[in-house]
DNA sequence: TGTTAAATTTGAATTAAATTCATATATGAA
DNA sequence: TTCATATATGAATTTAATTCAAATTTAACA
């Protein structure tokens, strides 16, 4: 009756906290988890969770429950390494390039399970700024690029991670602090604080106020620490990922807003070589990255990929 | 992709070595079986088993996967156990009687696990002989009985166990020797080795020999090694659960035949009173006997009892 | 070297289970 | 009260698991 797809989903709804965003992390309905955990709740003649208008609380039996998905999930993984390891020598190099300068914040943890994973294959990150990341892949530098699609993608492939929401970062006492979300007109003369990369680089110039042919000021700075100062004592108004700026917010220090009316989205992807990107290693990077991310990062959407089959 | 129920029919093929027997241990058919296991295989692109006449042999991959299954399994069953506790107080006591004889060749590691998965319970074996073992549930002596289904079951409730062959046991050199199967007629003025109880507890007199109303001559023993001994120098012959009886086969020390065209099996039960059975942790002895069992016994049937729900 | 018995495999038909779809219901905030 | 944001429900659908009825495979044995 318990079977692995019902700790899965009860992982992800200890994630997000809410019935509909697991459903999606776990690529079902909000139906569809509803009618499993009900089934589960049934079966066992237990309640597994207080539901509320703010989502799902764990019951101790439910929290049982979860704690037998997060001892049993991760033995699952391993064993399935240990079946391709089986069928050959694994062993190799991953040198990984960021082409996100916040992907730092999640990296570490990242290639801590990573090395754990998989102790026979060396990986490295790739150190310095490099203005086409994915030129290095053809040059041989480096094997994985975790970032966004390159517009030309000739002998490329790619592994789907997660997307995450731009959010714009504003002073507390900003004029447009009551506004819910921020149009492209809202950056109008405002100073627009950055990371020092070319501004194709940074989806809000991209996607946002170039289309809309904005005039704006920009001032740049290398640690998301930086900008956060330079926003909180009224230099500039910055764009930075919902998940790496929450502390900042819940402190006041700042206030976040959405950007256009359906919010900025960024896609990051793991991005290799195809002969690299077949490697069961290289699909069990992404995996891991989906998994780390998902369960550290608040906020962030997996983004469909099927499975990562080994 | 890969589920409980996978791990589950892992280990019912490690118990048999067959897919046939392993399907009839998971309550599926053998096809269903196969279709299963060769989802698994195509799915990770890997060979469990090496297939042959004499039935199934793991690879290293599959033994992997057994691995896995080992690990697991009884964390999963730990946590159920888990969710009713939480539910109520669990606490209470459970006097063990058992029927057969044989019975105690296997109910220590029985009790082991017992005690392990239920430490708040007080778990006894009511000693000595007891010619109406399911008289003690009313006269509230003893609260479980192990052993075979009671003519009346007024007030009282079973789960089901087991059954096992009852294979007659004869010296290497008895004439009978070539036969493969002994017949009521064959046992026509032998001397049958029995433990000392009642005729009426004894299967092979209840249902082989007094139905065709066979004249023997009967010798007790309170030993199985006591019998086998008399059985080997000898001095009459014996019929024995097949499990009870490997050892002394493999060393050829005695030779065991089937008896009737069909076999004779006899069936084993948990019985208690209903409100006995009807608690988890009565339910939980009559899992725990199957699973030790099913692990340790060669050639015993489970008996379909749907699920044991705690 | 057939023959046979005891296995597993296979593919189509069936059955059962999971999932979706469309909608209802619940909850807390405004 | 209404609204926004959740979860729940039941019927329809889809998908997956299982059975059924052969077909193979394998090794032992005559």
């Amino acid at each position: 009756m318990l079977e692995i797809r019902h700790l899965k989903s009860l992982k992800a709804i200890a994630e997000t906290g809410k019935l509909g965003l697991a459903a999606e992390r776990v690529f079902l309905t909000q139906s569809a988890l509803s009618h499993q955990i009900r089934a589960l709740e049934t079966h066992y003649n237990i309640v597994l969770f207080k539901r509320s208008y703010a989502g799902l609380r764990f019951t101790p039996a439910g929290q049982r429950l979860l704690d037998l998905a997060n001892e049993l999930l991760p033995l699952i993984e391993q064993s399935e390494r240990d079946l391709i390891r089986l069928k050959s020598d694994q062993s190799g190099e991953l040198r990984i390039v960021l082409e996100c300068h916040t992907c730092f914040d999640w990296l570490t943890p990242v290639m801590d399970a990573f090395r754990r994973a998989w102790p026979e294959v060396e990986v490295d990150l790739v150190a310095g700024f490099h203005s086409d990341p994915w030129h290095l892949l053809h040059a041989g530098k480096a094997d994985v690029v975790i970032g966004g699609l390159p517009e030309k993608i000739k002998d490329l492939q790619h592994l789907a991670l997660f997307k995450f929401e731009i959010m714009a970062v504003l002073p507390p006492d900003h004029a447009l602090r009551n506004k819910s979300r921020l149009l492209a007109a809202d950056f109008a003369n405002e100073t627009l604080i950055t990371y020092p990369v070319p501004e194709a680089r940074i989806d809000i110039i991209r996607q946002v106020l170039q289309p809309a042919n904005i005039h704006f000021n920009r001032r740049t700075a290398e640690l998301t620490i930086a900008i956060m100062q330079l926003v909180a004592s009224r230099r500039g108004i910055a764009a930075l990922p919902s998940w790496g700026i929450q502390n900042y917010v819940e402190h006041d220090y700042v206030i976040a807003k959405h950007i256009g009316t359906s919010g900025l989205w960024s896609e990051l992807y793991a991005i290799g070589t195809s002969e690299m990107m077949v490697r069961p290693y290289a699909k069990d990077l992404a995996r891991i990255i989906r998994d780390v991310c998902a369960e550290n990062l608040k906020g962030i959407k997996l983004l469909e990929s099927k499975q990562i089959n080994l």
